[in-house]
RNA sequence: CGGGGUGUGGUGUAACGGCUAACAUUCCUGUUUUGGGAACAGGCGACUCCGGGUUCGAAUCCCGGCACCCCGACCA
């Protein structure tokens, strides 16, 4: 993409009212614009970024066998009335609206109850089981405090996930593999070092549910942690008892904040029960579906990124997220050099590069450095009459203090 | 929902109750320039969040509303 024909600009200083880093340099950068306190847009970049987190969680959760659906947004009251749901006492962040007719509506704030319902059009048998189901799709919850830029929004979207197993048995089977594509995603993500299994509390089908804390100042939650084994605890549910219940040694445990990336929990036979999902046996009976959730927030975890890997100058995407892997700059408006750029760009394109080419006229070197490291993109690419005349293309990577002059052919090996 | 704070060109800031609301940046025109947000010249852009009030006079003081930020509570 040509970065002359991209919309949005960048910025020197971030507005006032933003204080999280997340949404400062996001803001800076153009990757998302502020619509009111809690809600954002995505924009170009910000898209291509949000994008590619959604296709890596797509793709673990496939690899465990999940079926993608969508379901809207729109719910029923009678979909959250036999779990005592629809009540605002018992959840105060509904966004309720009507119908003509006056019938009420609630804007998904999860789906469990409606997954729980579409699904017990197709599950009659123990053959029709397991079913693994997940969407990406919006969650509404009115937050009475939105903040920490695009951590904690009012409208946001939701990988969500939901288990159909015949048992408990099978379900904690299907639970363990969960872990693992969890685990997946956030190492492809780039953040695997700073996030732990976190133990916190379970409701009442299972001791404890799982969530994935990534170590952060940004982060809302504290949490315990044990360097050598990896894992956590929750302040939440942080106790001798537990502490000794998971093995571990009160004086290794460290304190530190997090941000809950992922959340995995047992839901049993709550939903199950409350909406009629039940299945024949092999024997005639009839029996409770057994349940569990799955969830991740893209947005956050695209805020976590940014929270997490970042310098005084800018983001510095993983390249797996990264909104392109190369950033082509040219210097100066002397035709030899811009041709030459202009071929290489062709060049990369052609063999599937995904490059953003800063192809402004007269804007300064200065500018389009700082720029570049502000928008975060792996590699940078100078073509220039310095870099050619030292024989080719000058090639940084974003997280590297030095760089090295590549011919055209080794750059485009080295990078395709 | 409790407490605290803030609203001034697109953005960041300034302005004693008193002149035509200032400066920087962005943006536009032109010249020059091209290795770390360059230089010069000219220009566009603001009913100072909204509504009342006090005053000869309000961006400034008072009241109400709205919006936003921070701390806490909450967070399937």
């Amino acid at each position: 993409m040509r970065q002359s024909k991209l919309f949005t600009k960048t910025r020197k200083e971030a507005p006032a009212d933003e204080v999280s880093r997340n949404a400062e340099l996001l803001i800076r950068a153009g990757f998302i614009n502020k619509e009111m306190a809690g809600v954002y847009s995505y924009l170009p970049l910000g898209l291509r970024v949000f994008d590619k987190i959604v296709n890596i969680i797509r793709e673990e959760m496939n690899a465990i066998g999940g079926q993608e659906v969508h379901l809207s947004s729109l719910q029923e009251k009678s979909t959250w009335e036999p779990t005592d749901q629809w009540d605002d006492k018992q959840v105060d962040v509904w966004f309720k609206t009507k119908l003509k007719n006056d019938t009420e509506l609630g804007l998904a704030v999860t789906h469990e109850a409606s997954m729980t319902k579409m699904i017990k059009n197709f599950i009659q048998s123990y053959r029709d089981l397991p079913s693994y189901v997940y969407q990406f799709q919006t969650k509404f919850r009115n937050e009475t405090r939105a903040k920490s830029g695009i951590m904690r929004m009012r409208e946001f979207m939701m990988k969500d996930l939901y288990s159909f197993d015949l048992d408990e048995a099978s379900h904690l089977e299907f639970y363990e593999r969960a872990k693992g594509a969890y685990k997946k995603v956030f190492q492809r993500a780039g953040i695997g070092h700073l996030t732990y299994l976190t133990f916190a509390s379970g409701g009442m089908f299972a001791p404890f549910s799982h969530e994935f804390q990534t170590i952060s100042g940004a982060g809302e939650d504290t949490i315990y942690v044990d360097p050598n084994k990896g894992i956590a605890i929750n302040k939440e549910v942080y106790n001798d008892e537990v502490i000794a219940q998971l093995g571990l040694d009160k004086s290794t445990l460290v304190e530190n904040r997090a941000v809950e990336v992922g959340n995995i929990f047992t839901l049993g036979t709550r939903f199950s029960d409350a909406l009629d999902l039940k299945y024949q046996t092999a024997e005639g009976e009839s029996k409770s579906v057994f349940m569990g959730s799955y969830g991740i927030g893209p947005g956050r975890l695209m805020g976590t990124i940014v929270e997490v890997l970042s310098d005084d100058k800018g983001i510095i995407w993983p390249e797996t997220v990264a909104p392109f892997k190369v950033h082509l700059l040219v210097l100066g408006e002397d035709i030899s050099v811009v041709s030459e750029a202009e071929s290489l760009y062709k060049a990369l394109v052609d063999a599937g590069v995904e490059v953003l080419f800063d192809d402004r006229a007269s804007v300064g070197a200065g500018e389009k450095f700082a720029d570049s490291d502000l928008i975060g993109i792996p590699y940078r690419v100078v073509v220039s009459k310095r870099s050619m005349a030292d024989g080719g293309y000058e090639v940084k990577k974003r997280n590297e203090e030095k760089s090295k002059v590549m011919s055209a052919d080794d750059l485009t090996k080295f990078l395709g």
